[in-house]
DNA sequence: CGCCAGGGCCTCA
DNA sequence: TGAGGCCATGGC
């Protein structure tokens, strides 16, 4: 076993990489020295909901390029998705790549947003609507939960394969976790808090791009001391 | 050229 | 319930 603890862990990579500000929405607001994190408009809100489709095993570079598509065309809102042809939806999101079933998951998406008020998204019960998200096609357990995070700032830990790689490393997972059982086990070191969660998922999405990649470049990571792979 | 990227659905045991 | 095939683009 290693001595961390998923608190120390987050303390090292922050302190390494600095806070991420996530979830990316354009335009960036700046606050201070780096972009302010979360949505601030319902916009936003739907926009942040867009690209945790469209990066579903898509690097967020192609996800930019679709989302500026989808800008320049003035069709990033709950109407024009929902009102637009699938066809003419899909070239627009193209970059993105398997743009023809995101196309289809974006007009769910959007239909079941817009039976609600964005004031009811944001006071419904975070496990309730979960459960709601998870029966939409095209939307599973890392889609729902960035959701819940990042557009309506609920306390859920996102688990994605950064997060199962990077842990499974250090051995803090026994590798063939189920999304549940990971989650839990943030959740429940934690406890719930959105801010945490928000830099948290950030910070591991940024340590397993560029140093605990693939093949991981353990000369240069900062958690080296206590990890396993080593 | 091959590999990889901020998954999820469907099918078939 | 889990393993395997499928969806598809752009960067390197």
């Amino acid at each position: 076993m290693n001595d961390y603890s998923l608190k120390r862990i987050y303390q090292l990579l922050l302190k390494a990489y600095g806070p991420q500000g996530w979830w990316p929405v354009t335009p960036p607001k700046k606050i201070g020295p780096v972009y302010s994190g979360g949505p601030r408009s319902d916009l936003q809100r739907f926009e942040v909901m867009v690209g945790a489709i469209l990066t579903q095993n898509t690097s967020w570079n192609n996800v930019e390029k679709a989302l500026a598509n989808l800008q320049q065309a003035k069709m990033l809102s709950p109407a024009k998705i929902s009102s637009v042809r699938s066809d003419v939806l899909a070239k627009k999101i193209k970059p993105s790549g398997y743009f023809n079933q995101k196309a289809r998951k974006l007009k769910f998406l959007t239909k079941f947003i817009q039976q609600y008020s964005w004031r009811q998204l944001r006071d419904m019960d975070g496990s309730c609507l979960r459960e709601l998200l998870l029966k939409i096609w095209g939307i599973g357990p890392e889609t729902a939960d960035s959701i819940l995070l990042y557009a309506l700032n609920k306390p859920f830990f996102v688990i994605d394969t950064y997060t199962k790689r990077i842990f499974a490393r250090l051995g803090v997972f026994k590798p063939g976790g189920s999304y549940l059982e990971l989650q839990d086990m943030f959740q429940r070191e934690l406890f719930l808090d959105t801010q945490l969660y928000q830099e948290y998922h950030a910070l591991i999405v940024k340590h397993g791009k560029e140093v605990c990649k693939k093949t991981p470049l353990c000369s240069q990571c900062i958690l080296r001391k206590n990890c396993q792979q080593l």
